[in-house]
RNA sequence: UCCAGCGUGGCUCAAUGGUAGAGCGGGUGACUGUUAAUCACUAGGUUACAGGUUCGAGUCCUGUCGCUGGAGCCA
């Protein structure tokens, strides 16, 4: 398409008093009879055009255009103090590629069904848009990070015969006749590139067919996998370190724009430092156990009482001024914050009506269980950095982590946490490199050794100490985003019941 | 799989068991500075579905389906 001038909303402020053209999609369009507003959007910002009527042809093609109408317009850059941004474009011509009626996604406030149904066109929002931003930066800075330091990219086979893990959890389909599993994880085939490499790392999707329904999963997730030779645990528990600090960074670097968009508390992000807090599982019982916690949690069931009781007061001073407000959608808007705080005060209500049990199960939590998501909530959120938890018990863990040579109960694993009770986000292990040993536990779990001698061969030809980990994409998006649920941080969501679109 | 909650115009929501309504969005018209513009007029409904109770059901009861959140499992 040949245009002159051509220019994007993002740098028009380094075009004033120009001639340019902009292409895209009008996202609203006010008209006072011999003006009309154009809010403007071409995927880089939004801005806002104005053309009076003393332009003929351009007011009238714009007649009749709905909501996401595609446009090319032509126009001179000014500055305009009553415009939002201060930078507004005086319309000469206006190209209409198609007018758009009828677009299902008002300005106005909408339900999580209808949107999830629509996702296709939620993308084209404002908030959508800033999340898919992030989530670029935090995939390219993933990559950055492993490619700056030496890592080739593996990428592993994502129809697989078998089980890393659990055999449930995966999804089954024919494969000429025979099962075979959407993976769940590269990193059986990436241990193997580790030893023809030295440092590798696999990023691709994965799949799970747990029946999670929670604002914590999806069916289908992309994670980014290291995998190094001649690490142990302690050198896995400071790469990830390095790494999320390398992540949040670049995020804070390149995407304030976004978090803003998103009323992210920078603050947060900003906080986190290195050293990481570090501890072991059993140190993380004791925490469970310590009076301090539970004295710190009784704090936190009090903040929480003041709290409800502060959005309450908000509450009633909102109903006060509703009672004054005529405008029919000015109330509307009122009930509609009215709405949010009274789901603030439910949810704050559930919380206080369960912390009780929390800091009882946290009281009696027993050396040997996975943490739930409560114990890792409850751990998270009393340290500002991500936690690092290592050394679980061996039975709640995978056959190919290595065994403790200081604890046999335990694990060398890492799983670490993201703060703000997000849970987790990054778990590996250094692996089992001893043959022996590994086949007394894949015995232990009752597996057949035969399918994976291809895997056993890495401890029978050079085997060294190894190891690596995972980082779920979308959970990294949702905490650095400080989203509510983990369905916005990719593009098509994949959810228990959900495929489409 | 289990527990809880919710299904009313395209959307967001109202409606003591008694005539189904508002705002937004759509359409028509007015307005040269709008910021979810404003104002006037207008079209739009088998209240998720199937039974039941009742003189009368959007509202009460039973079942089915769908959605949402949580548990378990996990990144």
């Amino acid at each position: 398409m040949k245009t002159t001038n051509l220019c994007f909303v993002s740098d028009l402020s380094q075009h004033l008093g120009e001639t340019v053209c902009l292409r895209g999609w009008m996202r609203a369009m006010r008209s006072s009879g011999k003006i009309r507003f154009v809010e403007f959007r071409d995927g880089t910002s939004t801005c806002q055009c104005t053309v009076e009527a003393s332009k003929p042809d351009a007011f009238a093609a714009l007649e009749g255009c709905g909501q996401e109408s595609s446009l090319t317009l032509t126009g001179t850059v000014r500055e305009e103090a009553r415009s939002p941004g201060g930078v507004e474009l005086s319309i000469e011509t206006v190209e209409v590629h198609q007018q758009a009626m009828e677009y299902p996604i008002s300005r106005k406030e909408h339900g999580v069904d209808f949107l999830m149904q629509h996702r296709h066109l939620w993308l084209r929002s404002p908030r959508q848009g800033a999340i898919l931003r992030i989530r670029h930066r935090v995939i390219t800075a993933a990559r950055e990070f492993f490619d700056q330091r030496g890592f080739t990219l593996i990428d592993t086979p994502i129809f697989q015969p078998g089980a890393a893990e659990g055999a449930g959890t995966l999804f089954e389909l024919d494969y000429f006749g025979s099962p075979a599993y959407l993976a769940q994880t590269g990193q059986l085939y990436l241990e193997t590139a580790a030893m023809a490499l030295g440092k590798v790392y696999c990023f691709g999707p994965t799949f799970r067919a747990e029946k999670s329904k929670t604002r914590r999963h999806l069916t289908e997730f992309w994670m980014i996998e290291p995998e190094i030779a001649f690490v142990e645990l302690e050198d896995l528990q400071e790469l990830s370190e390095e790494f999320l600090l390398h992540v949040v960074a670049s995020v804070l670097t390149h995407q304030q724009a976004e978090l803003e968009e998103l009323g992210r508390d920078v603050g947060a992000l900003e906080r986190i430092q290195a050293p990481f807090p570090r501890l072991t599982y059993s140190e993380a019982v004791e925490l469970l156990h310590s009076p301090e916690l539970h004295a710190k949690l009784e704090t936190e069931l009090a903040e929480a009482q003041d709290a409800v009781a502060q959005v309450k007061e908000e509450l009633s001073q909102k109903e006060q001024q509703v009672s004054q407000v005529t405008k029919a959608w000015k109330v509307e808007k009122f009930n509609q914050e009215i709405q949010e705080l009274q789901d603030q005060i439910r949810e704050l209500d559930r919380w206080i009506a369960h912390q009780p049990a929390h800091i009882e199960d946290a009281k009696t939590f027993q050396w040997g269980k996975d943490f739930g998501g409560d114990e890792e909530t409850i751990l998270s959120r009393q340290f500002e950095s991500p936690l690092i938890v290592s050394e679980y018990p061996r039975e709640v863990k995978a056959f190919y982590m290595k065994q403790n040579p200081d604890d046999p109960r335990t694990v060398r694993n890492l799983d670490v946490l993201a703060p703000e009770g997000y849970g987790e986000i990054i778990g590996g292990s250094q692996r089992e490199d001893d043959l022996d040993t590994l086949l007394a536990r894949m015995r232990e779990e009752g597996m057949d050794p035969e399918p994976y001698q291809w895997y056993l061969d890495l401890r029978r030809y050079g085997s060294v100490p190894h190891g690596g980990f995972g980082l779920g994409i979308e959970r990294t998006v949702s905490w650095i985003c400080g989203l509510k649920h983990i369905r916005e941080t990719i593009p098509f969501p994949r959810l228990m019941g959900k495929m489409t679109p």
